[in-house]
DNA sequence: CCTACCACTGTGGTCTAACCACACTGTAAT
DNA sequence: ATTACAGTGTGGTTAGACCACAGTGGTAGG
């Protein structure tokens, strides 16, 4: 076993134990090294996995974003090991973007009706009418997505559905590009969101669902995803 | 930004732009730090980071397990990811039980017929009732259950719902130490595996997707998760 | 001529020791 | 009281060395 494993043991042992909990503190790294009895190398390639797998956030200097921090942020991580297999081809954008409809239909049909994620998801929406250009309201498009996924209350599905999005974001925005007429997609776009919300507020899972289905994958076929499954 | 993010893009453009395809060798570890003016230290967090993700491996010697090549492993990195935000007691095992009943009985539903892995899965089951211990039986189960994912054709699902299944693998071992009686478990689990795959091959979706949900669900109900989200 | 051995080479794995930038903290000078 | 500044501890980065490993190719012995 290679020595950043066995500090990778030991954290993830800390973290199982509850010695180490969300928002602790990890010891630095030249402790950590020394308490193992390894280098400060090793322990630095243990934390950089960690890292990327959205587990810790490090900080410089001193206070209180500083040092190594336990954090919860699956979605980003999970997101980036995506991309990185899409750009090795082995993960078809298509599949992706099946995924995505699979599991937003399902967060849609069992979202919970009042919980603050849909007030947020209302909020969005109103911001989206008056986004000045596209890419604000694709970012303002994908935390809406994620509110709705949130809304359901399963918090794996809410991570793997913002890491899908997460995954494919460069490729929403190149396909922005391959729109015949942004204005009149806009448009729908925002009205599909709106029919979307209300059945869901409505308590009507079944049509939430087909609308969300309806809509993802309105856009990706519109924009030319399916039929070239590699645009670049 | 920091240095090994920087190499850590350079490989991804590499990745990308088809320099580096599947199977592909990363130059060496020296030789891509003095290419990218950057120190050894930092180009080996890069690769760590992209082994984590299961995006490279990485051997030592020479010959052809030798050197950094590109795989394509997304499942048992995102199985690591996973199992680390479990610890952190962020993500509960009953969502993470709930997604895979979701992503399994809808591949469940879209199985091909006539797929190898579906020949794979019947052989896979014929072994299982030859199963010594109960290690290999769950070691069998597995393969079965990422086999059936398989056989849905989506890469995207079947990374996901492998990587669900490796999460909670320890979980399962434990798991099975509250059952009552193994051998009356085991046989129940064989029935229901052989029942699913007959659905699934007399071209009965619904059922099969049906018979998968109970079978996950019942296990687990079984062995005592979602009532104690945290046996541990 | 063939075989067995062995030094050579290039790979990742690890370690040490140093320096940097950063951000807060406490103290001293104003 | 306010300001300026040295001190301290954090991660970020680098250079250089050594190790184990595995295939390569030459060489000595049969």
């Amino acid at each position: 076993m290679r020595t950043h494993e066995l500090v990778l043991q030991w954290i993830e042992k800390q973290l199982s134990d509850g010695d180490l909990a969300l928002g602790g503190r990890l010891p630095g790294e030249r402790a950590m090294a020394e308490q193992l009895q390894v280098s400060r190398t090793s322990v630095r390639e243990a934390v950089r996995i960690l890292e990327a797998m959205g587990v810790v956030r490090a900080g410089v200097g001193s206070g209180k974003d500083a040092g190594t921090v336990v954090i919860a942020e699956p979605g980003s991580a999970l997101g980036s090991t995506l991309r990185l297999h899409v750009a090795t081809r082995h993960l078809p954008v298509a599949d992706i973007v099946e995924t995505r409809v699979l599991l937003e239909s399902w967060a849609a049909e069992r979202a919970h009706v009042g919980v603050p994620e849909l007030v947020e998801a209302a909020e969005l929406l109103d911001q989206m009418d008056e986004a000045p250009d596209i890419d604000s309201f694709l970012a303002l498009d994908a935390r809406f997505h994620v509110a709705l996924a949130q809304a359901a209350g399963n918090s794996v599905v809410s991570a793997m559905m913002a890491s899908l999005r997460g995954a494919i974001e460069n490729y929403a925005g190149e396909l922005t590009g391959n729109l015949p007429d942004w204005g009149a997609t806009s448009t729908r776009l925002r009205a599909e969101h709106r029919a979307i919300l209300t059945a869901v507020n409505n308590n009507d899972g079944g049509k939430a669902a087909e609308l969300v289905a309806a809509h993802i994958q309105g856009f990706y076929k519109e924009a030319g995803v399916g039929a070239n499954p590699s645009p670049k």
